[in-house]
DNA sequence: GTTCTGACA
DNA sequence: TGTCAGGA
């Protein structure tokens, strides 16, 4: 069942992608040539192909057009929404990934600190979660790397 | 049937 | 941005 979740396998072409975000096919062939978004070519087809991201970006671009931003402040602002997240996603997946036991609790590997300690978040069964920043070396050691 | 580029009564 | 032409 893991290829229903496999969003690689989400593409569009461009009247699906039209009629999914209510951005007509016109607009989509503009803002690519405006680079704001962009599609990818099918091997040995004109026809442009879309990702489930560029779904996204589109329909970003989309809300914040209705809310009266321009076209160019619209990408922009989808843009900047679109690092954070990405920012927030790698912090989430390191935060899951790296797990270790310090003084019997469970801890949270929270990435490096500045460029010798590393951020340790230690959480309790129960209680208040605490913070300890450890030396690089000794936070790789305590971290195991949970399986994918 | 769908998509593509270019152009504009 | 819509829409139509003329091809692929």
């Amino acid at each position: 069942m893991r290829h229903v979740f496999d969003v690689h396998r989400l593409v569009f072409r461009i009247g699906e992608l039209a009629s999914m975000t209510q951005v007509s096919a016109r607009q989509l062939r503009y803002w690519e040539k405006k680079q704001l978004i962009k599609s990818r070519e099918r091997e040995g087809e004109q026809a442009r192909v879309y990702t489930f991201g560029t779904f996204v970006q589109v329909s970003m671009i989309k809300y914040y057009l209705d809310n009266g931003y321009t076209l160019t402040a619209a990408a922009a602002k989808a843009q900047e929404r679109d690092s954070r997240a990405k920012l927030l996603r790698r912090f989430i997946f390191k935060g899951l990934r790296g797990f270790a036991e310090m003084d019997g609790q469970v801890a949270i590997n929270m990435g490096a600190f500045d460029d010798q300690q590393t951020l340790m978040a230690l959480v309790p069964e129960e209680g208040t979660v605490t913070y300890r920043l450890v030396p690089n070396a000794e936070a790789r050691r305590l971290t195991q790397d949970l399986p994918d």
